[in-house]
DNA sequence: TGCGTCAGTCACCAATAGTAAGTGATGTGA
DNA sequence: TCACATCACTTACTATTGGTGACTGACGCA
């Protein structure tokens, strides 16, 4: 496994790292993530789970996180089909730092809701 | 503040917290903070930092940002205009778990690159 | 007089996401 | 026996977002 990262700027739109973070830090991906980091799931849980999420854009993403090597995807050849989703050992290396996201937006959220009352105030106050 | 994180749930769509995490989940507010993380900077430092990122959109995510508080606005009454952009203390806090992601992200390249040929191979080769 | 600078805005088009309906194989109940 | 439900998807269509490139305003400078 390579530990030299100096080779990777997602600041430069023509690395691919910069994809890899725009992956990422998707808003499915961060939820789908977080759905399966306490075990494999199969993909009604997983829309059941991730509260809104249509059954294209969770294939869509389970399709690129399975190709991106974070998801594992089992078929069990069965009527009516059952396929599971498991994250792999990379998958779940992303834990942490997603599920730190998530713990932010919620400390933060009290916060954030104030700034912006405070915020649609004075600019209301200032169109007016 | 409040440390009572209990109540937001951003796997629920109808909870603010979600919406925030879409928000800091964005591709374009990851690389802006991350820009921003050593000092404040004038609107074109940040399109010169991120490269690829349009006026249109680096206006729109830095309002989104100075409306939740993370970032601070300044204008210097001169001509050309001068504008200057810091993180507040709620958005350096952020800066930790987004630097995670980018560091998860420039770790995983290499896998990541490896994983996707595979899969592409057998695809392929399965289309065939 | 006219060009360059900076931080935008605006109008337009392309790409992406959401919605809702359809599919195929099969077990179950009426 | 025959329609119905289940599950994991596709597909076609629409709505929302994002990207592009031109334009603005105030002033210094040549």
């Amino acid at each position: 496994m390579s530990l030299d990262t100096s080779q990777w700027n997602p600041y430069d739109r023509n690395c691919p790292s910069r994809r890899l973070l725009d992956r990422i830090g998707d808003r499915w991906t961060v939820l789908i993530i977080g759905a399966l980091s306490d075990g494999p799931h199969r993909f009604k849980t997983i829309t059941e789970r991730v509260d809104g999420i249509s059954q294209k854009m969770l294939t869509q993403t389970l399709r690129g996180l399975e190709r991106d090597g974070l998801v594992k995807r089992t078929v069990y050849p069965v009527v009516p089909p059952r396929v599971e989703y498991e994250l792999t050992a990379a998958g779940r290396s992303l834990c942490k730092p997603l599920a730190a996201l998530e713990e932010w937006a919620k400390e933060h959220m009290s916060g954030v809701l104030a700034a912006r009352e405070t915020y649609d105030a004075t600019t209301v106050g200032a169109d007016a």
